[in-house]
DNA sequence: TATTGTTATACTCTATAACTATA
DNA sequence: TATAGTTATAGAGTATAACAATA
């Protein structure tokens, strides 16, 4: 196998990795009533607390339109509910309810859970060039993605 | 920083990964009339020939209806026919057109410039334990992932 | 009877454009 | 004028269920 070789199988892996690790978190996602796209926006407002749908839209990448949407379906389904902005009339803040906040908590909880899965048990040397390396191809991809994209 | 912590960290660095290289690729198809997921029967077709609709549905891991939706999609902007089935007059075989197979082809090459831009000049042993890493992770990933999910 | 693919229906995510209420 | 969010409209991907043609 030629050098050019290996480098395409490494990206197929990783190209691989994309599509169980999206599936899986679907699917887990799924049980609690939620999608990738819903629970990316319960993820921002878990790190910035109470935000208009301006910030969620800026911070997810996507149109107004789309955060409406995605506000509709997580406050019909209980996960969060519009409160008005106290000095902006015009903007709402989207908020947590207890049972949006304690769903986020669980994710959170899920996610230590599956990196303990992945990495546990492997020497610290080979965990730590592996991450250096991913860090350094995580850099090249960075500065392949045209600016001011997916945040 | 705990162990546990910088497990964490590297999950997060997987799941960055996933979020820019999903849509990079997103990006990159779209200039070519092209969305993900008929992408993603495109490479199918590449690696199996023509195709019925039902293979490509099991392939794919979607219902037979979606596979009607992508293959109207591609049929109508010119990447493949529906042809005959020689002895199955129930089905159809789903077949290149000239531009579609010229497309896959380029899309072959992308891939093979865009795993030399990630990981050429990567010295060849720290190359080596990231995939072996790498690979590593990707077994625990499947023997986790429900059996029969996600091509 | 079982299988292939379609039509019918529905939900989610996405976008642009026009509009309302407010700054 | 500019901004926050909505309604209107549209396209894509996904699913289940009912149905036609064929095996």
């Amino acid at each position: 196998m030629t050098v050019a070789d290996r480098r395409v199988a490494a990206l197929d892996l990783m190209m691989e990795l994309v599509l169980l690790l999206g599936g899986d978190m679907t699917q887990s996602l799924a049980r609690d009533g939620l999608t990738v796209s819903r629970a990316h926006l319960l993820w921002e407002l878990r790190h910035r607390g109470p935000s208009t749908q301006r910030v969620l839209a800026d911070a997810l990448g996507v149109s107004a339109r789309t955060i409406t949407g995605l506000v509709d379906g997580l406050a019909t389904t209980g996960f969060v509910t519009r409160e008005p902005h106290p000095t902006d009339r015009r903007a709402t803040l989207v908020t947590f309810t207890a049972h949006g906040a304690q769903i986020t908590e669980t994710m959170e909880r899920g996610q230590r859970d599956l990196a303990q899965l992945l990495f546990a048990g492997i020497p610290a040397d080979r965990f730590g060039h592996f991450t250096e390396v991913l860090g350094e191809v995580m850099t090249r991809l960075r500065a392949q993605i045209p600016p001011g994209e997916v945040l």
